[in-house]
DNA sequence: CGCGAGATTGAGTTCTCTCAACTTCTGTGG
DNA sequence: CCACAGAAGTTGAGAGAACTCAATCTCGCG
């Protein structure tokens, strides 16, 4: 298994192969991001070759536009612009965020697989503007082609169906999960384990990470202050549930963690 | 326009003509349900005639169980059992709920138009159960039906995914509107204006309408306490924001509430 | 190596919760 | 139609949680 080496570096990492530490070792040296493995990313179903009759068509190539670089810091798109992409993050991570009142609020994070702006398929504006959070790739479809061609072929019609349709499960389960929340301790736990969850899916360890955002983004996010943030960590850490260092989470009671937090994701 | 002949009765109406008036006193004698209008209903697509080539096929018949009684306080189904139907209200609302730790959690609520677990297409398992709040009437689909059906007909399939699609925008915008909130003043009027805007969406006002389940439930579904949920009731009636008569709420100014929680729906 | 953004800590204030008493509403049976 | 019982809603007081403000520390970047 690969997995291991898509393990963010974190504390001590015992649990490697000495094979498996070169072949980091090889990429280590700044250079190369972590690329999403394809079949862990929500966009796969219609990144691989379709069949119609006999013919096999790629339509990866004519759709796709793969892995586009943005700086950190850098605005994917801003909230009002017209929403003609669907992104899918191939590396690094971002925040979403909703601009009212004469002052912005953190919406949400995307981390590598994941998908941004699948909803209005049937284009619109966004809704929200996309930051960088590090340097990130991004790989991007056009709407109207995706609808075009998803419209004459039933293949890719449903394909598509499954993409939206994971979307809604992921949408439904993470609201789920942090709804509700008796108080901040549960809700910054949540988070955690939402977070985990999501690292789970796109093939990453889910009992370690990194929190590529600030933690004011975080308070921001969830609805807390950032000093709230801070001792809340604190406090999980010495019920021995999470080990945090810095940006770096090192879930250690996961079981501990999903009965504090009352649902079982994982 | 039907419109008025939907609102809740609420306080003084004066706003009707006398024969609309007159319409209601028809059914007013306890008797006929308020139905949700078919074209607001979110299944809408699914419940309408299919053109394939010269026919016109009516899938509603074979595929739809329409408007199957439920008692108040029945359960329509329970966590954990096979997730067969996705259900559409007609008449009535319900809550969700998710058993954890030995306690049960309000998750989410439903109103007139609204779908129910049309997530898991794929079918699996029901991950809440859904109660009735009062006398209810829902539309079943069976989704393995349904799956056959749009897989073999490519204009279903097409509607299928405006259904969905429909939803996880939908979705998005409620977890948007429900999420960060700083306090919760904020946090109670952002479900108030939820509420209002799915009102809307569904055809009815989206100034007046009933809260049909307690304050305990309310108080669950947003992780506060039922006797804070009153306190910050009377708080945003003293800021003439809503009035709120027993379980009927009047929005006495939509901006302005549209304003203190920070996101525009409506 | 120094700067500045981000992170952390402490003290005091404000908000929200809990508990308990009380009122109002609703549905049921006489 | 009324009386009653239980559920739901409301109110007040005190405890605990979370916030704000201000000072200080740390780490990454130029």
């Amino acid at each position: 298994m690969k997995k291991s080496s898509r393990q963010t570096n974190f504390v001590s990492e015992s649990d490697n192969t000495p094979e498996e530490k070169q072949s980091r070792k090889k990429t280590a040296c700044k250079s190369e991001p972590d690329y999403v493995e394809c079949d862990a990313c929500r966009l796969s179903p219609l990144c691989s070759p379709v069949k119609v009759g006999d013919h096999t068509y790629d339509f990866t190539g004519k759709m796709v536009n793969r892995r586009h670089y943005f700086k950190r810091g850098e605005m994917i798109f801003k909230q009002g612009e017209k929403a003609e992409l669907i992104f899918a993050i191939s590396a690094g991570s971002l925040k979403l965020i909703a601009h009212v009142k004469d002052s912005n609020r953190v919406i949400d994070f995307r981390i590598p697989g994941e998908l941004i702006d699948v909803c209005s398929l049937n284009e619109g504006r966004y809704a929200y503007s996309a930051q960088a959070l590090e340097d990130i790739y991004l790989c991007e479809i056009g709407k109207e082609t995706l609808n075009d061609i998803a419209s004459q072929i039933p293949e890719v019609q449903g394909r598509l169906m499954k993409v939206v349709s994971q979307e809604l499960i992921n949408i439904q389960k993470s609201s789920m999960l942090m709804h509700g929340n008796i108080n901040s301790e549960e809700k910054i736990a949540a988070f955690i384990l939402n977070l985990a969850w999501r690292y789970q899916n796109s093939g990453y360890s889910s009992r370690k990470f990194k929190l590529n955002m600030t933690r004011t983004d975080i308070a921001d996010f969830l609805g807390l202050s950032k000093e709230s943030v801070i001792r809340l960590f604190k406090k999980l850490q010495q019920r021995k549930f999470i080990q945090f260092k810095g940006k770096n989470v090192n879930i250690i009671d996961v079981e501990a963690l999903q009965n504090f937090v009352g649902i079982k994701l994982i």
